[in-house]
DNA sequence: TTGAAAGCGCTAACAA
DNA sequence: TTGTTAGCGCTTTCAA
């Protein structure tokens, strides 16, 4: 970072007006009279000045910047969701220091600490692992966050999600009309709320309703390979249909039972919870449960910005509609 | 952004030593007396102080953060590229900031501009789109720039790359020895030197070479539904091999194809220059150039840290191996 | 090894 | 409508 070349004083000098004037004009700031304030800016112009944010964020305290924690970089589940924040952020004029937790160097709550110390306006939250450290460590701030696809086990924080036990009961039923009664549930996180309190309840719920007693339910089943490893056990449990709530899971299951030659939706139906193009390029393509990653994002930034400009927020746990579409890894009879 | 509640005054008074010296402290700087650095540090640690960065950044004119340019936030190619810089960056204490400039409410010079503004140290710049306001942008400040994945015309810029030329010849030749005769090239931006320069050229030659005179040169394919759409015409010039810049496009030609009831590879061969997860879970997988995007990234993050430390850098032109993985979209005989 | 003090570039009372 | 002035919280000479 170099000496920065022109500076306010510089202007106010230039056009024989004071700082204070200047930074008005800067600010877009009315009391400025006509003809001062077009002085002001065409010295502006002409001198090319930048105003320097790091010295604006000093002064004001507030840096126009927003943090946002994602698990991974490299998954469109969260890409999808970030797209909508940014395009939020830009139009409100935020920038965005991004975060990711997947390199374990630094913890949940370093990571935060780290963010705080930038002294970001706010957070956006994307992880379903949400430790209690990590629920304290925003409720010690007075930083705002909004979580986004996930929320909290007590529901404090503002949320932004989509009705989870709703959209896997759907799931589930359409696969029961399918005539599939080994029904199970394929999960990454086993501790993530969004998990534990709300699909695999549902999933249980949904086996009571309906008297079945076999329960089949996978942690742990991260990416496409994990996916693709878990097959084998699925046939020798049996299981006919299954839910699975990250798209590279279900693709890795989808190809290893076409690798074993086997008939997707006939030997086994396959719904996956999230949508990303990963989903719909497979063939068979993969009915999922679409959750309106875009709109998430941007409602969650949205939402944000309210908070960060001290508005009430009447509503801050937003359920957003999902869509069950029906492709080819299902019989949908 | 509250009222700071502890800040370096605080703990210069309660450790009854001057601001200064916790400063050093702070810093690690090692003109502090054992006994007086324990003093502070216990201090530090029983007030919870936390430095401001914002402050930090406008006195000692390093915001120890850098910007990333990406043209859009939900392509695979660009996250993992990302996921390289990332890891160095939190390796060396840099934040990201991270700009898309999908959404054209922003040309590249403002989103540049608006990264200056907020004096991050350096950049590092994704895409192949580098119109010459950029590099002119980039020439006029002093902060460090690296170009991760893409190269400027006239190569002033750093970047970290691969050797397309050779790379796209050595696919090409996979083609042609597989019989192909009626070879054909698709990429994203025309404009893009990686593809005006490297790729369009490198294919030229390879035609010249080769006694083929058909040239079937296909621009502006960026998407899936692009390549989807693009299949037909590829029937209609009777091409029979393909190499394809990005894979969302060429897994879009591919489920053309295969919708079609056409075989791949007997029909049309495909290789595809990315490498993504997607280009490896769809069935036929398709072949692929490897590039090494991790370490492309995280190259690239290298050679910057060394430039915002005023280093040395003897090579700002690096080139890292690539691999041809052949897969099932080319008969490999 | 430590401290005093000037300043980084800006904003925001307050006064005029 | 404009200017004066005191910070914002820290780093960094310079002197002791």
């Amino acid at each position: 970072m170099r000496k920065q070349e022109v500076t306010i004083y510089d202007v106010a000098r230039e056009a024989k007006v004071s700082m204070a004037t200047v930074s008005r004009v800067v600010n877009g700031n009315s009391n400025v009279r006509k003809e001062t304030r077009e002085r002001v800016e065409e010295v502006i112009k002409r001198l090319n000045y930048q105003p320097n944010a790091v010295a604006q964020g000093l002064a004001s305290k507030k840096t126009t910047t927003v943090g946002l924690i994602v698990p991974e970089l490299t998954n469109l589940y969260f890409a999808e969701l970030s797209k909508g924040i940014d395009d939020i952020a830009l139009l409100y004029k935020y920038n965005i220091i991004i975060s990711s937790i997947e390199n374990r160097l630094m913890k949940e709550d370093q990571v935060i600490q780290s963010l705080l110390n930038k002294q970001v306006d706010g957070v956006i939250y994307m992880s379903n692992r949400l430790p209690k450290e990590v629920v304290d460590a925003f409720q010690r701030t007075n930083t705002p966050v909004v979580l986004a696809g996930t929320k909290d086990s007590r529901e404090e924080l503002p949320s932004v999600t989509i009705d989870y036990k709703k959209a896997d009961t759907e799931a589930l039923n359409l696969m029961f009309n399918d005539g599939k009664k080994n029904l199970g549930i394929v999960v990454g996180d086993e501790d993530a709320i969004v998990n534990s309190d709300n699909r695999i309840l549902a999933y249980k719920k949904f086996l009571k309703d309906h008297n079945l007693t076999e329960e089949h339910i996978y942690t742990n089943v991260h990416d496409y390979s994990d996916g693709y490893n878990l097959y084998s056990q699925l046939v020798k449990d049996g299981v006919d249909g299954v839910i699975v709530t990250r798209d590279s899971s279900a693709v890795g299951i989808l190809n290893s039972a076409m690798d074993a030659g086997k008939k997707i939706p006939e030997d086994l139906e396959i719904v996956t919870a999230s949508a990303t193009q990963i989903a719909s390029v497979v063939r068979p393509a993969l009915t999922t449960i679409k959750q309106p990653l875009y709109d998430m994002g941007a409602v969650a930034m949205r939402m944000l910005t309210k908070l960060m400009d001290g508005e009430e927020v009447d509503d801050t746990h937003i359920e957003l509609p999902y869509e069950l579409v029906k492709k080819q890894s299902t019989l949908n009879q």
